[in-house]
DNA sequence: AAGGCTGATTGATAAAAGTCAATCATTCAG
DNA sequence: CTGAATGATTGACTTTTATCAATCAGCCTT
């Protein structure tokens, strides 16, 4: 296994704890790519026929119907999208694209579906990965069930800034365009929504994003773990 | 095992491949128990004691936030409920109340994520109802971001008439109030909703759902599989 | 058969969100 | 450095959806 990218894909929880022979087995048939941005990976509707990881770059998954499309979730570097079909053998139900310049590997679905056979320590960090998967679903669920698009952008903003270390300053990590679609609504909207959060003390320059009063924002947002938390 | 239930939640996909020592022995620290309608059976953020197999009767998965509250989804026999919660180890991310006198099997989660540990092919099964799970959630979502309420109600119709056997009658199987709460509206705008379709053929009286002109409906509806499709 | 309960419907209104068009800001290629 | 291109913002307006209040319908109990 020359290919020192191995070793990262590796330690991904996914592939961890998968005996050696098996991993070798399935990086032999895998290959990297760089692609450039803006490119669709895969469509949905098609066979899923290789399971991807995400080296570097991001990649957006999207979904259109009847002309219109919403982004559903970014993958950022390392993880894998498309288990679920990957598993099932089942037609992709999302649309991924390149947001930037990005490496990715391409395993054959087959092969992940022979070792899953073969491998039951594979086989459990796939049933972990895919509870993982189906939880965040859940939680982005009843963000767009539940919640205005006001609050849903407070609680993003509260979300990013946890993620980014809790300082009062911190970066937006989508274009505003792309993060408007993961919180269905239009880009106007969420404009208009920025400026909406003025009085509890959020200012939103260009990918700057300052909030001056914490506790004003969390009682507006009013957080919760069961929604807006990473993990579990 | 003397009871004969055990036999039905034996033939669920999840159960039917696993060894029969460990079926035993989840079932050994199983129990049935029988609930009045309206009992709240598991609440959002416990910790996740019990995989809940609903046998008769059906079960609301609902969440609340901030005083609004939203249906999630419905389970009816035979199948379980929680299951991504149980194997995580994760608190509840939805409650569930049963919507009518039920039958529910409660098997401790502890039991559940053994047995997960020692039976491979349990393992595979479990990783098979979660990518279904998975998927699920995924096509709701994009039902709830790509539609308006009205091409939902009409693609639920649709759906709703394939799964009664495709004829041009047939029954809703929700109350209406229930309907609305899933597809992500309030009863009123149902209603309306109702009213919108009766220039496509829809008439809804009470429970029952005629479908004049099934063509034009399915012109505005648009269904598409990778939203609405149950299987796969 | 008469209330009384619950859920469904309707109408009036308000709030939220989307659309369209124009303008502004930023980036990037030449 | 300039201007084209792209994304962001703003304002005016429309459509969609929610809310509130009243009424209606079906069903259950007595």
């Amino acid at each position: 296994m020359p290919n020192p990218e191995y070793q990262d894909i590796r330690k991904l929880d996914l592939f961890s704890q998968m005996a050696d022979d098996n991993f070798t087995s399935l990086m032999r048939g895998a290959y990297v790519q760089n692609f450039p941005a803006q490119i669709e990976l895969i469509t949905e509707g098609e066979p899923s026929d290789f399971l991807h990881v995400v080296i570097s770059g991001s990649v957006d998954l999207f979904s259109v119907w009847n002309g219109r499309d919403t982004s559903m979730a970014t993958v950022r570097p390392i993880s894998t999208f498309i288990l679920a079909a990957t598993i099932k053998d089942a037609p992709y139900l999302m649309s991924a694209r390149t947001l930037e310049k990005s490496r990715i590997a391409l395993i054959p679905s087959q092969d992940v579906r022979a070792i899953f056979d073969a491998d039951n320590n594979f086989a459990r960090a796939i049933v972990t990965e895919l509870a993982q998967c189906y939880r965040s679903v859940i939680k982005a669920q009843k963000d767009l069930k539940l919640r205005t698009s006001l609050e849903r952008v407070a609680n993003y903003l509260l979300r990013q800034q946890r993620h980014a270390g809790g300082g009062p300053v911190f970066a937006l990590d989508f274009e505003k365009r792309r993060l408007a679609s993961v919180l269905g609504m239009t880009p106007e909207n969420l404009s208009r929504a920025f400026k909406g959060l003025q009085p509890y003390g959020v200012k939103v320059t260009g990918t700057r994003v300052t909030i001056d009063n914490q506790a004003d924002l969390e009682n507006f947002a009013k957080p919760n773990p069961l929604i807006d938390s990473f993990k579990s």
